[in-house]
DNA sequence: CCACATTCCCGTACACCGTACGGCATGCGC
DNA sequence: GCGCATGCCGTACGGTGTACGGGAATGTGG
């Protein structure tokens, strides 16, 4: 599996199909190499002028298509939202294919941190501005996903009501903060502090926060 | 309580007191400006010309004391996990006292991140370099501390056995864990998304990470 | 007391950042 | 052919971290 988790990389042309693309296609192209960069080269290498250079486009270019840098990063975000919860998807899939068993979905969901440690940060840890009612929707409706996809999951492994059930709903709120934690922790190199290997942390986190295990 | 953590302010003289202190007091003078600056205007107001601004003193002058922004960043990590260590070992000096209850000091680590979110966040979400030996011993140090409050907290209500013992340092780990979820999420304004008040979830949580509860 | 060495301080400058402004070139309706 | 609208982007402004080197002050040997 040369490319671990599912991120698309469309980097054949780049700069040579700018010119044949309408409005909303230029947009898009611009998140992509942003998306790109960010993942390959940190947050603080997302640069107006390096992305635009990438194009092969003056930086105040990007003015026309993307509401300045602040906006970008909110289009990265919801990129984002999209594959982890594309991801997640899958891998529970197969989860209830196979066993009862909470791990692979777990494993991917932190897998996926841990491979875009730069994504997952500005994912997870930019402020939400309550004034910003788009970026506000984009943060709700991806989180709301992603407590769907365990909501499900708990269903469909027997240990709980229906998706929407209250109790169901608060089983999946500290399922996902236990391995928000753990994820975030394993991206900023702290997990030596703690003895085991990450699969081992996380099957003991797990024991406690999933009800059963089978 | 006008001032809710306990985090020392000595801002009476500021800048006038730079004259008469010895190398290490300027030093630690800087520190304690840069991290006033941090907890009250964020992290991309703690600027080199800032800081020198509010000290009276030239902007290169830092450089004698300090080695860059960096290591000025390293100097308030140490100093935030002081203090953080402080304020959860006497929270959980109270819980012992009282009843054996795992709220108190919970709800004080998460109280300060929250009340601290530019401080907690530069705390834990700075990745560490792992060239970089002198910082990796300050946050492996930090982090070995708040384990050994857990630890002790763990021994003490009679919930395991001695604080070293390997079961007792693994429920601490996943009982830190789940709080450090917690808090990074409230701190981002994602605790809209899970249902209930910040205190109903961490109790809901904890009832599943801590071992039993009285 | 003077001349020199050392230490501290910091003004200037450079490369980078996001982006406001305004001019240019192109295409389209008439 | 002309006038106008639109997309593109060069230039410039105010910010950042910090390298460099000069100046001031302080200590030191004669």
């Amino acid at each position: 599996m040369p490319q671990p988790t599912a991120i698309p990389t469309n980097d054949k042309p780049l700069a040579r199909q700018w010119k044949d693309l309408d409005r909303t296609g230029r947009r898009e192209l611009i998140v992509a190499v942003a998306f790109n960069m960010l993942r390959e080269d940190g947050e603080e290498a997302v640069t107006m002028r390096r992305i635009a250079g990438a194009l092969g486009v003056g930086a105040m270019t990007l003015y026309t298509y993307v509401d300045g840098l602040e906006d970008l990063h909110r289009r990265i975000i919801a990129r984002g939202f999209d594959i982890i919860h594309e991801n997640c998807s899958a891998a529970c899939e197969t989860d209830r294919r196979h066993e009862h068993d909470w791990m692979p979905g777990a494993r991917s969901y932190v897998r996926f941190a841990i491979e875009n440690p730069n994504l997952y940060h500005l994912m997870f840890a930019t402020p939400v501005d309550p004034d910003d009612e788009q970026f506000d929707q984009i943060i709700h409706g991806g989180f709301a996903g992603l407590l769907e996809v365990v909501s499900e999951q708990l269903a469909h492994t027997g240990l709980s009501g229906k998706p929407l059930e209250v109790e169901t709903r608060k089983v999946a709120g500290r399922y996902w903060i236990a391995l928000h934690g753990l994820a975030t922790l394993a991206i900023a190199g702290r997990m030596q502090v703690l003895h085991g290997t990450l699969d081992e942390v996380m099957e003991h986190l797990l024991e406690a926060v999933a009800p059963t295990r089978g």
